[in-house]
DNA sequence: AATTCACTCAACCGCGCTTTG
DNA sequence: ACAAAGCGCGGTTGAGTGAAT
């Protein structure tokens, strides 16, 4: 929704020495002040940052405006399964963390990480009627989303296995590999299913799912190491995000909602919505 | 064509921590 | 040691947009 977005009204406040305040959207011109004057002057600093550069925004608007917005290794548009994938398992470790987690996504924000996760981890959970912080989500994300995320991944770096591809809808890794949970809800197994396409494994490092294949160490994704010494590696080689999704000619946002297609607006199917279900009634 | 609804995300707010005087 | 200012973080809001009706 980046695109082409028409600036909210913008209003006018005085602060405490009755200087102007403005506050809402930022304009062109405000953007190009600030570029300005933090390419010749360095950022921080911000409240007088604002002043010397003619701003009449608060410090904490500049800051935020540089950050989320203005920054010139930000990344725009969807985040990429591998990115969506980091976010579940920081997540699944840090909780709501998000300048941590964002510490780990170079040229993602904290914001945008946030926003990711409200508006669309959160959904699935509101789909199953469930907080997106009990344990029982957190069991089903690393149960079903995960996998699916790794398949996706597995598929975006090998252009050949297309052929067995498997729609966004149909349920691909579930029926026969999944282990089903009927008894009691079983962490042990979930961290193995086989991915259809490659009969490749999926393994757990320190806690982190991770495609076997893929290096425990040695080059990390995220640049960026874990505290702890662990480390993350999905950096897939060779995936080209605008050539696998045949996004060529598309516009950046065309081509990012190509790539989110796949997870549509529910991401659980029938069997997994069945499979929670058990999940639920073994618990109570 | 008009209206409603759900979704996204830029921007703001409040709070707590750190730095500075 | 203390107060004030600055900064960063997480939570929340609300306008714009596109899809559905």
């Amino acid at each position: 929704m980046s695109k082409g977005r028409i600036p909210k009204s913008v209003s006018i406040n005085l602060d405490q020495d009755g200087n102007e305040l403005r506050r809402g959207p930022w304009t062109l011109e405000e953007d190009n002040l600030l570029i300005q004057h933090i390419t010749s002057h360095g950022e921080g600093q911000w409240n007088s940052l604002a002043k010397s550069a003619g701003l009449k925004r608060t410090g904490k608007s500049c800051r935020l405006r540089w950050l989320n917005y203005l920054k010139p290794d930000i990344k725009r548009g969807n985040l990429a399964p591998h990115e969506q994938l980091l976010i579940l398992e920081l997540h699944s470790r840090w909780g709501n963390r998000w300048s941590k987690i964002a510490q780990h996504m170079p040229g993602r924000t904290d914001n945008e990480i946030k926003n990711y996760w409200r508006t669309r981890v959160q959904k699935q959970a509101r789909q199953l009627k469930v907080d997106s912080n009990s344990k029982k989500f957190l069991e089903a994300v690393r149960l079903y989303w995960m996998p699916r995320l790794l398949e996706k991944i597995e598929q975006d770096s090998s252009p050949s296995s297309s052929a067995a591809t498997s729609s966004p809808s149909s349920s691909s890794i579930t029926t026969s590999e999944t282990p089903k949970p009927a008894a009691a809800p079983p962490p042990p197994q979930i961290n193995r299913p086989v991915l259809p396409n490659s009969g490749e494994e999926i393994q757990e490092i320190s806690g982190f799912l991770t495609p076997a294949g893929l290096e425990p160490c040695g080059k990390i994704f995220c640049g960026k190491p874990f505290e702890d010494g662990g480390c993350y590696h999905v950096d897939i080689p060779g995936y080209d995000h605008v050539q696998e999704l045949g996004c060529e000619g598309m516009s950046m946002s065309e081509c990012h909602a190509a790539d989110d297609d796949w997870f549509g607006s529910c991401f659980w199917n029938s069997d997994e919505l069945w499979q929670f279900r058990k999940l639920e009634e073994v618990d109570v």
